[in-house]
DNA sequence: CCTTTTAA
DNA sequence: TTAAAAGGG
């Protein structure tokens, strides 16, 4: 997923605490796929409410919005809207891996194994409803979102150049699409699961500044996008052989990615478009509003409607109250 | 993933 | 008091 140019890109350790007073946009998608494949129960079924209804997500986008808000940071949710066609071949790539994942969950069930969790984690889909249930409840929270033309990593990107600070993200894209500020691993508990093994190892909180990434490397944009390019994205392939450093080195020595792909003689499919489409990506401009938290509304949406427990909500919903009152007070102060 | 409970 | 395990919906 997304573009791999960590080993050029400069990060800082970071907290939660350390970013507050800031507002960061939330590439939302991301979060929800991390949620619906993390939070799941030992038998590997995610949390579900009587109905039959997945409700991790729920669970997460709750609980995750609250840390944020403890620690002053403003969460503004970006939803994906209608993704490109230049991402046709990314998208019907992960289908094929969701059915495969299908397949070997089949198998892994006759051969009676216990830990389903890696099987099920791999087939997740981003449903209406799961889109429209974390809407429904971050609008009782009381937090803002905005619905992306096309990309939510754009969309979310381009805010940072106008009235967000950085970007919660985990993908590298978000830098090609010029996002001043990227926060990754923005986790409370930095524990996250090494792809394919039961094991955890903890991962800390860290941001990631573009201009830094650009003068640490002695490039300019373009020629970052083009490194991007020439390693993968969502929106293209990426020459086989070449990873980030050496993509580095390449466009360095030759200027810009047109030189670089005349030079080792390969070619990267719509390369026009997909140059437009980091630089000029379809984004709206919007703007946020924090609201007061409709505590009944969600205290019914969560414990009625999906069974939450009542008591944990109850207790949390102070919180919230408490600490959404001072991203209000931020509307008015930056406003007025 | 995040919180709560339990074991150390 | 802290870390690991279990539970959550």
């Amino acid at each position: 997923m997304g573009t791999d140019i960590s080993d050029i890109v400069v990060s800082h350790e970071t907290s939660l605490k350390d970013q507050g007073n800031q507002t960061f946009s939330i590439d939302t998608y991301n979060i929800l796929y991390q949620l619906l494949s993390n939070v799941r129960q030992y038998d590997g079924m995610p949390l579900m409410d009587s109905h039959g209804n997945v409700t991790s997500h729920l669970y997460g986008i709750f609980y995750r919005t609250i840390n944020l808000l403890e620690n002053k940071i403003r969460p503004v949710y970006v939803f994906d809207g209608k993704p490109s066609p230049l991402k046709n071949r990314t998208i019907s790539e992960r289908q094929l891996m969701k059915e495969k994942a299908k397949v070997e969950l089949e198998e892994a069930i006759e051969r009676g194994e216990e830990d389903l969790r890696q099987y099920y984690s791999r087939i997740n889909y981003i449903t209406p409803q799961i889109v429209n249930d974390t809407k429904k409840l971050l609008d009782y929270m009381g937090i803002p979102y905005v619905d992306a033309p096309s990309e939510g990593e754009a969309q979310a990107s381009y805010m940072t150049r106008k009235n967000v600070d950085g970007v919660i993200s985990q993908d590298y894209d978000c830098l090609l699409f010029g996002a001043r500020k990227v926060l990754r691993n923005f986790a409370i508990y930095g524990r996250r699961k090494v792809p394919r093994k039961n094991i955890y190892k903890t991962v800390y909180p860290e941001y990631i500044i573009l201009d830094e990434v650009l003068s640490a490397n002695q490039i300019n944009q373009d020629q970052l996008i083009g490194i991007g390019i020439l390693v993968g994205t969502d929106f293209n392939e990426g020459i086989k052989g070449i990873g980030a450093k050496k993509a580095l080195a390449l466009i360095k020595k030759e200027g810009d990615i047109k030189a670089v792909l005349r030079r080792i003689g390969k070619d990267i499919e719509n390369l026009d478009e997909i140059i437009d489409f980091f630089k000029n990506p379809p984004v709206v401009d919007y703007d946020f509003r924090f609201g007061k938290p409709d505590t009944d509304a969600i205290e019914h949406f969560l414990c009625d409607e999906h069974d939450f427990s009542r008591e944990r909500i109850r207790d949390h919903l102070e919180s919230l109250k408490k600490n959404n009152q001072a991203s209000t007070q931020f509307r008015l102060d930056s406003f007025d």
